[in-house]
DNA sequence: AGCACGCCGACT
DNA sequence: GTCGGCGTGCTC
């Protein structure tokens, strides 16, 4: 084993919690720095991209370090920012860099390696060949080279390996692994005219030389008028401008008069004029001096402005000052379909210094934003993007906006690393030294604590823009209305009197039915209540097949009751009714307004949301119903009346944050009426009116709702008071997966007592064949976080070591939410 | 995560 | 007798 020489640690996209080491030249060591990418093999067979972490000249022990496959960058495509940002994410979410890297980078740097199968140029006697093996020879004859997919193909079976195996032995073919670079540039071609004749006093004479053509003549001329501009001519540009065929160009092109170039064209181009005058109302300036003022002492700051008050107008101000220092700023977006309305506005102001950057975009289109924020190009000194767009180079973040901080998609569910956007952000402006500003109507219970610690800065901002008043706010008891036999349907006849009222006026209505509505939980129909878990504050989930009730969080259960809890009826129903059902209702009962639905599944595609809402916009429908996707931050002139069909079933949600969350949709939705002129107003249908939530909403009280929920969190040890930590359990064998969460549950317990809760089995247990268990771990302030984290990974570690338990899969899910 | 190796049942 | 199933372990 060879122990001298340079050697490099590399993060390679896999869920593994180590670096690997892979020996370099003397040269490479000269030339590779952190945030290069190499390609790298791995295992047998398998190419990866691999992304060099440190350079040093330890030769590992135990094992020979392999040689690198190739350099795959000039300089590195990853800056130290964020492979320190990495490392804090990586940490704090308990998962692999390799995972981190993944979400990370744009799909199109991940070059693939793909298995080429080609023939041995020599003497090959067929009789040696069985039938498998002559027709992929037959078929390489043909084809000059073949992929595994292919063979599969042709041979028609599923494992082509050993074949392929016996001929490589057999010297007849060799494999080799050719790698894919995804990204392509996109090229566009230009036009310009040969030195000798770019001077203008040359065109007489040019002119001259080409007196017998008459098209080409145009086309010279063509390409001066455009010339005059100062700007690259594209060739499609010219041929369209002088009105001839390609074959013009071409000749002109031929006789050495004009050259082809070709430029890289940026697929993302928002060319717009910068404006210069930005008006704020005295609310706004002051609102934003305050801003000003806490950055000075506190890195992150709580914009708490009601709905409709105009804090694009201060983001942008402050945007505009930063830039102004050439820094670089990122305004993230809960989700960003629904920004076409602020990239638009955006536009105005910032023009060419605007890129967004989102997951709908193309892999190319993602690798051009990169490249951009990477080389500090003035056309993204501004990214609007969601989530992912915290993982993007930047070298210079002067400012970071967390737009709707409330909103719970800023959390990373599905692949690890379940991150959350806004606190992963708090941490990168802290390498950066830049500032954070948090906005939202109703900022999240955590933040709002926060703020009140002192921790963030606070500023507020009640008024609404042109003084519009907030809507007014009238709780529907339905529970009456049904004992009174007033209600169509799901409508109550007041709401429908507003309808009635709304459309007279030739003014839009917006209709909220949350999609969860679905979540079976057992309502009485009498009183509106629904049986709580004892332990915790949600209401049970009600499970038709065992016909008990179960708790989420602390998996208690208890048998289904036959009459209800509170009243004593027996007319216990289980709940749910969702926007389809809603439009056809309305449908008959208005048949000549035009009723429009916006929710999953009228949105897909593209353009899905932007067609429904340009058609809202320009008020070719008048009734729109729709899920919570309505809520976030559209911005509609004409909408008076929001009516909300169902406020209970999000109450009634098994989720510590429910009350939370219904509080900040309702005040959201609320917020989409009257933002114009007139004064909205807002129906809320009930069977609880005096929910103290639904009183809160009703008089915009967040103070209240704020210190009720923190009682109720400092109760039951929920966040901010105690951290908790999900560990998900996934396997296909019912009983493998119970003696597992068993066995991790009762480890946990001996370290952490208490605060483990579980294992329990979440309201859906099995997926795709999957049995799942969940355990949580409640942290308590006083606890340190690091330690506990470690603690946890040792009880991992002995718990794969059980042979039984390693085809268990693990999920982590640090401050998870729901 | 992949992927190879290896040890057991149902078929040419 | 082989093919192909998936359980186990390793990857610099």
């Amino acid at each position: 084993m060879n122990t001298k020489g340079h050697f490099i640690n590399v993060i390679l996209p896999i869920p593994l919690q180590k670096l690997f080491t892979y020996r370099i030249t003397e040269a490479e060591a000269q030339f590779l720095k952190p945030g290069i990418r190499v390609a790298v093999e791995f295992g047998k067979s398998k190419i990866y991209t691999a992304l060099v972490y440190k350079i040093h000249n330890e030769a590992p022990v135990g094992y020979d370090a392999k040689d690198i496959h190739q350099i795959l960058d000039e300089k590195p495509i990853v800056n130290e920012f964020q492979l320190k940002h990495w490392d804090w994410i990586s940490g704090y979410y308990m998962c692999s860099l390799g995972e981190v890297f993944r979400a990370a980078m744009p799909s199109a740097f991940m070059l693939e390696s793909e298995s080429i199968i080609q023939l041995v140029e020599n003497n090959i006697d067929e009789n040696e060949l069985n039938n498998d093996e002559f027709l992929i020879f037959e078929a390489l004859e043909n084809h000059q080279q073949l992929t595994v997919q292919q063979i599969v193909e042709i041979l028609n079976k599923k494992t082509v390996l050993p074949v392929l195996k016996t001929l490589i032995d057999k010297e007849v073919i060799v494999i080799k692994e050719q790698i894919y670079e995804q990204y392509k540039p996109k090229l566009i071609k230009y036009v310009r005219i040969n030195e000798a004749w770019s001077s203008e006093n040359k065109l007489p004479e040019l002119l001259e030389l080409l007196s017998r053509a008459k098209k080409q003549r145009e086309l010279i001329l063509a390409y001066f008028q455009l010339n005059s501009l100062k700007k690259p001519i594209k060739s499609t540009e010219l041929i369209d401008k002088a009105g001839c065929t390609p074959a013009v160009l071409k000749a002109l092109v031929d006789k050495e008069y004009l050259e082809i170039y070709y430029l890289q064209k940026d697929r993302i181009n928002f060319e717009g004029k910068t404006k210069n005058i930005l008006e704020l109302s005295s609310y706004q300036e002051t609102a934003f001096l305050e801003i000003k003022e806490c950055f000075k002492t506190n890195f992150t700051t709580l914009l708490k402005g009601v709905t409709s008050s105009g804090k694009t107008e201060i983001y942008v101000k402050l945007i505009k000052e930063i830039l102004k220092e050439g820094k670089q700023v990122l305004y993230l977006l809960p989700e960003i379909a629904l920004t076409t309305q602020l990239i638009d506005r955006l536009q105005v102001y910032f023009g060419d210094y605007l890129s967004v950057f989102h997951s709908k975009y193309s892999i190319n289109e993602r690798v051009e934003v990169w490249n951009n924020v990477l080389d500090n190009k003035p056309k993204a000194r501004l990214i609007l993007g969601a989530r992912s767009s915290i993982f993007l180079p930047y070298s210079n973040l002067g400012l970071i906006i967390v737009d709707e901080e409330h909103e719970t998609s800023f959390k990373q569910f599905d692949p690890s690393p379940r991150y959350h956007a806004r606190d992963a952000s708090i941490v990168l402006a802290n390498h950066h030294k830049a500032k954070v500003l948090l906005g939202s109507a109703t900022p999240s219970v955590e933040s709002f604590h926060n703020a009140k610690q002192g921790k963030y800065g606070y500023v507020e901002l009640n008024r609404r823009y042109n003084d519009v008043m907030l809507p007014e706010i009238e709780l529907v008891d339905i529970k009456e209305k049904y004992k009174k036999k007033r209600m169509s349907g799901h409508f109550s006849d007041r709401l429908l009197e507003l309808i009635a009222e709304a459309l007279e006026e030739k003014e839009q209505v917006i209709l909220f039915q949350n999609r969860r509505g679905y979540s079976p939980v057992l309502e009485c129909e009498t009183c509106g209540v629904s049986p709580q878990c004892p332990n915790c504050d949600v209401s049970l989930t009600y499970h038709n097949y065992k016909k008990e009730l179960r708790c989420h969080y602390c998996g208690h259960k208890q048998a289904l009751m036959y009459n209800c809890g509170a009243c004593g009826s027996e007319k216990l129903n289980t709940k749910g009714f969702g926007t389809e059902q809603i439009e056809t209702e309305i449908d008959a009962l208005f048949p000549k307004a035009n009723v429009g639905r916006m929710d999953l599944d009228t949105t897909r595609g593209k353009f899905g949301y932007q067609k429904i809402i340009g058609q809202f916009q320009a008020q070719e429908i008048d009734i729109l119903v729709g899920t919570q996707m309505l809520s976030k931050g559209l911005d509609f002139s004409n909408v008076t009346l929001v009516g909300v069909m169902n406020a209970d079933n999000m109450l009634n949600f098994p989720d510590f944050r429910a009350h939370e969350r219904s509080y900040q949709l309702m005040v959201q939705v609320a917020g989409r009426a009257g933002r114009f002129k007139k004064r909205g107003k807002v129906a809320i249908q009930t069977f609880n009116p005096y929910h103290q939530i639904l009183q809160q909403v009703s008089i915009n009280d967040y103070d209240t709702m704020f210190k009720e929920q923190l009682d109720e969190r400092w109760q039951y040890h929920y966040p901010p008071f105690y951290r908790l930590i999900k560990i998900t359990l996934r396997h296909k064998d019912f009983n493998r997966v119970e003696m597992a969460a068993n066995w991790l549950g009762q480890s946990l317990t001996n370290s952490f007592k208490q605060n483990v809760l579980g294992p329990t089995a979440p309201s859906i247990s099995r997926i795709r064949n999957y049995y799942i268990r969940t355990l949580i771990i409640k942290i308590p302030h006083n606890q340190s976080i690091g330690g506990t984290k470690q603690q946890i990974r040792r009880i991992i570690n002995s718990f794969q070591a059980v042979k039984e338990f390693r085809s268990v899969r693990l999920g982590i899910d640090v401050d998870n939410f729901n």
